[in-house]
DNA sequence: ACGATATGAATGAATG
DNA sequence: CATTCATTCATATCGT
């Protein structure tokens, strides 16, 4: 991750209505959340500064909301983000109970198993946001965080590949207060009431997401 | 495409593993691991004679480590050898099946996953451990699953990937002026208010509380 | 030298 | 939480 190159973050607007599935199919459209590097810099200081492992559904709403403003998110995303990064980090753990790990040689470890350690350098005296739900007279600014200025994570950009379909229309208000109705093209008529509601009715659905655990 | 050829390097035997010092450069292995034939070997035994498909993290440990003595290896590597062999070999699979595969050319016998020399010769539920490897002491012997093999996917697949159209997001996108009132917004209803009752509708409960939409 | 392909690595999303 | 699946990125390798 951080150490490699690997630029693939993309640019924080691309609100992509879904894509009306252009002349592809209509899974063209990248299902999936492409977190910016904005977004993750703040994931990771959330669990590596401030210990955030599992938050809670108040905390997950309350980071995706502010997460949102660097890009397009939903609260399972977050929710997604801590648990699988919490997982990894064990998996690794557990994966290789012993291995040499020879010093920080110059192998290139993508962090396997070296100190999972973000640390912003900026620190700053985050407000708690563990804390959660009472937060009452909580600022605004939730979590703030001061300098955003890149300072390492892939900033060269690359223009994702030519997979996407084209973004069809332009339509991302990304930004603009106009939150309008929005409605995804792609299919008129109720795009994945199988796919994805079914799941939510049926299964648990995300029992954990609440902490419930 | 030549599969036949599957010698992949094995230049890259000299890695001392801890020898490290400095920690200089060192910079041998660019960062990806290279399994050395003999390794390659090992797992594809395990994997087409033994039926290991997905091995757990003790197997996995057990398997890097009878590896380690081939080359360097981390238990990642070898978990992530499985997961990809297994992914790559369903994803063909399923191309196969999905596209008819117009056009007769002389694809024939769809010989994807045909490996030249492992090869299944024996079909994997035997307890065959360890055709060879063992050449150390240590190593008891990593298999284990005396059958199992089977797997859902094999016969029926069926898959249910649909996820098409994603749709998602959320009523609010792009940061905006207008801001995101949330939380504090001392929205009479206080969607989220946790609590209890939000655990009898998992559904609900994921929508109000992570935004899902 | 490229372009295609094979494959290691990473990670979002699920499932049990 | 542990595991698994699907996708995608990155890069080594080979063919032309």
């Amino acid at each position: 991750m951080e150490p490699q190159n690997q630029q693939q973050q993309q640019q924080a607007l691309n609100e992509d209505g879904s894509s009306g599935k252009g002349g592809y199919l209509c899974r063209t459209s990248s299902t999936r959340w492409t977190p910016t590097t904005d977004q993750i810099r703040i994931l990771k200081d959330l669990y590596y500064n401030n210990g955030v492992r599992s938050p809670s559904a108040e905390q997950i709403q309350r980071i995706s909301a502010r997460l949102r403003q660097y890009g397009k998110i939903e609260g399972k995303n977050v929710f997604y983000w801590f648990q699988n990064h919490k997982a990894r980090e064990r998996q690794k753990k557990r994966l290789n109970s012993d291995v040499p790990m020879q010093r920080g040689v110059g192998v290139g470890n993508t962090n396997w198993n070296n100190t999972p350690e973000e640390s912003i350098h900026t620190k700053y005296p985050l407000p708690n946001i563990t804390s959660g739900v009472s937060a009452s007279s909580s600022s605004s600014g939730v979590i703030s965080v001061g300098h955003m200025g890149n300072y390492g994570y892939g900033s060269v950009i690359m223009e994702k590949s030519f997979r996407d379909c084209s973004i069809s229309n332009g339509g991302n208000n990304g930004g603009v207060g106009g939150s309008i109705g929005h409605n995804f093209g792609c299919v008129g008529a109720d795009p994945y009431s199988s796919s994805y509601s079914t799941l939510f009715d049926k299964r648990r659905l995300m029992e954990e997401n609440l902490g419930v655990q």
